[in-house]
DNA sequence: CTTCCACTTGAATGATCGGTCAATTGTCCT
DNA sequence: AGGACAATTGACCGATCATTCAAGTGGAAG
């Protein structure tokens, strides 16, 4: 271990980003207060100022590893050994299932993470700004790789993959915008057939009733 | 004129009105304060109170002011006597040129009044949350007419037009989002393209490059 | 003129905010 | 054993928050 020094539990720092994600992600960055932070992650306040500078730093370091540890998930599902379409598929159902589960817990549809802490926060705080458009980025080439292929496959029309991917991203992340503005898990029922629309897959074309 | 009496200037709830949805749309309602609101708009804090219950309720009064100011607009984009396609055209058109007007009077990119401030607060004040998604569907009501009409003249292929309404506008608040989050208007060059995509449109299926 | 009341004024409230700090604890290294 | 230092503690700070309120102001109605 590298770590020098461990004063004593070891896993403070991580408490701090998890609770830190959660909140936020739930709430939003505005409603929640470094005190409701540190109280549920059972740290006090010194402690948090001497892992983040900053309030909004903690937010930074949250959904970067936020991401860290779902990256995984990703690397899976848009696995190269998958059909290109199966994989926008298995995407839309990884999402519907995800804000299943915390709808449930928290009792409220909680939406995109990254959509919106960008939405409050890209006109105030750079940093944060910056951050959640890198993380929208890292997704997009996710979807960017699986258009490329379908395309060479011939499963859907020719066309910039960047663009498409783009499109795609932009269709979801309003999708669970709208989804928490409704709070009804409903619409999502319609996030697949969207996306496989947008991406031209020509079998999905239809807005089926 | 039926108000009883006049203070004095008797446009000062018009003020704060206009004022808090200009700062909240911008920065977002967390970011904006009382004070701030009653400075720009050159109204003491007990007048706010006079007239609001709370902050909350001045953001809902002043969200339902701005649709009451901007309806007229949307009637006419949306106008029977209009295209069907060219009525989607016209709105996203529409839209692209509000955001430029006001990335360049407050050097930010600022999306979508109704999905910021959505996203803000859906899970946190359900008075608001309810306000949001009402705009929202008032909304989509003018895009679900101009679906229906699109497909009874056979422009697009058939399906339900809530549906389809409904994809169109979670699209174009995804787009809003987005581009808020890169703060780039760029990214809006592509939203009549892919709204007419998802519409069923047959000529602008592809991704252009 | 006088009564009335919507409206305005400006100070004050207590709570909570993000952030600071000096003192202490515990652990590793020598 | 003891120095060094990361980690923890908990009190503390001034600023700002949403909200309240009592005292004024001025025009309309009787």
């Amino acid at each position: 271990m590298n770590h020098k020094t461990m004063g004593r539990s070891g896993d403070t720092k991580e408490r701090l980003l998890q609770v830190g994600f959660e909140l936020i992600w739930n709430q939003s960055y505005g409603a929640v207060s470094v005190d409701q932070i540190c109280e549920r992650a059972r740290v006090h306040k010194g402690s948090f100022y001497h892992y983040f500078p900053s309030k909004a730093d903690l937010a930074v370091a949250a959904y970067e590893e936020h991401w860290r540890e779902k990256q995984p998930e990703l690397d899976e599902i848009f696995s190269a050994q998958t059909p290109p379409l199966e994989r926008f598929e298995r995407w839309c159902a990884h999402i519907r299932e995800r804000q299943r589960i915390r709808a449930e817990k928290y009792g409220g549809v909680c939406g995109c993470p990254y959509g919106s802490l960008g939405a409050e926060l890209a006109t105030q705080e750079e940093k944060i700004r910056r951050k959640t458009q890198e993380l929208v980025e890292r997704t997009i080439r996710y979807l960017e790789s699986a258009v490329a292929d379908a395309q060479r496959q011939g499963l859907i029309e020719p066309g910039d993959p960047a663009t498409t991917a783009t499109r795609i991203y932009s269709t979801a992340m309003g999708y669970l915008l709208h989804a928490r503005i409704r709070n009804d898990l409903a619409l999502l029922e319609d996030l697949a057939p969207a996306v496989l629309h947008l991406a031209g897959a020509p079998a999905a074309a239809g807005a089926g009733g």
